[in-house]
DNA sequence: GAAAATATGTTGAATTTTCAACAAAATGAG
DNA sequence: CTCATTTTGTTGAAAATTCAACATATTTTC
């Protein structure tokens, strides 16, 4: 477990807590690592909510595809972060999303009743991991107004400026990569591809904005 | 207070807490109960998130107001439930959304620190109030899935079927009274209201549903 | 490096939404 | 009860999206 120090020192799941408490910890909790190849499923909708899952390296999207086939991507988590949380606390029979992987990721799986409930050894920084785990909870409700703030805008331009605009904010500056290929662009935004391929055209022979692949800059 | 403690049973957060517990707690807390009339801003957007609310009585809406004035309503509060609570425990700046009464409301405001700082008198049920507080936010995370879910789909028809799907399975039935009136429910399903009439009135000549008002029958 | 597979861009037709304007119904005030 | 106000339903035109089909890049595989 050793190797993930650095990058679980940056997981919002473990802030407060030094190196050598983090490692007694995640032998307390039952921590697991395991290894994922991009389009692999970590956790399948349907499936028992009973695990945290922290991206280790790598990133994963978590996507639900409804009646008809369309897939809608709520959200992708980079290294550092944590997923499926809600579901495990929020004790739901099935997980009602799917966590894919988004490229070979590295993946920890903790069972959510060892964080929630204290172990026999008594974890002096169990306090710690509960008040980071709610702090996480509430960020990330935070995250679907963002999602919402979007896709509640009525035009395929409109959902997109939107994005940029929140993705510019977050990588402080007019120049960043987007997590999303075209298609995954779309079911985020939850538009068609084809259409939002015609208005990022249209937009760069506006001048408005320039992108090349996953690269976008505003103008 | 004493007269709360029957609906403040019932509210998530004080779930497995005696009255005789509750009600010193909140003193502890310093728990506020005011009225707002219908239409009244209990929260503004822009304001510093401090405190968590609890609906004593009636319901009260947590609605975005776009660049363009576009009303997006994200979801409905009502009593015996607890709003902006995700805001004040994430320690945002500003409250990105509004809170407004949807009909004559009492409403119970509590600064969040308190509730996740212990304090000086060291009530013994502080540790179930934050615990209660954690599965509260991983509740209202699945709530935003569901919104999202709703209105993922495409068309007005597929957003409206989805959305009173998901009533009629709350409901456990399939007459249910929704709480929103045409406009409100247009805003929470990112729709046009003459879009959103026309649609209800065809399915109500294809007989695949009744509807008078704030009332709707599956058929 | 060539072939195959995948991703992206483009287009026109069909569908749907939005917008604006107004009619009808329901509600509230006095 | 009546008038004023608000809510809901209806409609047609304009705008936008979806869909399907295909062209063009780009990436992957062998």
């Amino acid at each position: 477990m050793k190797k993930y120090l650095n990058i679980l020192g940056k997981c919002p799941l473990f802030f407060g807590i030094g190196q050598d408490e983090l490692l007694r910890m995640l032998v307390c909790l039952g921590a697991k690592a395991e290894f994922y190849d991009k389009k692999y499923t970590v956790f399948a909708e349907g499936s028992r909510a009973k695990y945290i899952g922290i991206v280790l390296s790598g990133s994963v999207q978590i996507t639900q595809v409804d009646f008809y086939g369309n897939r809608s991507i709520l959200s992708v988590i980079g290294a550092g972060q944590v997923f499926a949380e809600a579901f495990a606390c929020a004790e739901v029979e099935e997980m009602p999303v799917s966590v894919v992987a988004n490229e070979p990721s590295e993946i920890m799986i903790i069972e959510c009743a060892h964080v929630l409930h204290t172990c026999e050894n008594r974890c002096a920084f169990h306090r710690q991991l509960i008040f980071n785990l709610m702090k996480d909870l509430a960020t990330k409700t935070i995250t679907f107004h963002k999602k919402i703030d979007i896709t509640s805008k009525r035009t395929t331009r409109e959902k997109l400026m939107a994005y940029l605009m929140h993705e510019a904010k977050r990588a402080g500056g007019n120049s960043f990569d987007i997590p999303f290929d075209r298609q995954e662009l779309a079911d985020y935004l939850e538009v068609e591809r084809s259409g939002l391929s015609a208005e990022i055209s249209k937009l760069q022979k506006e001048g408005v904005l320039e992108s090349r692949k996953k690269h976008f800059t505003l103008l």
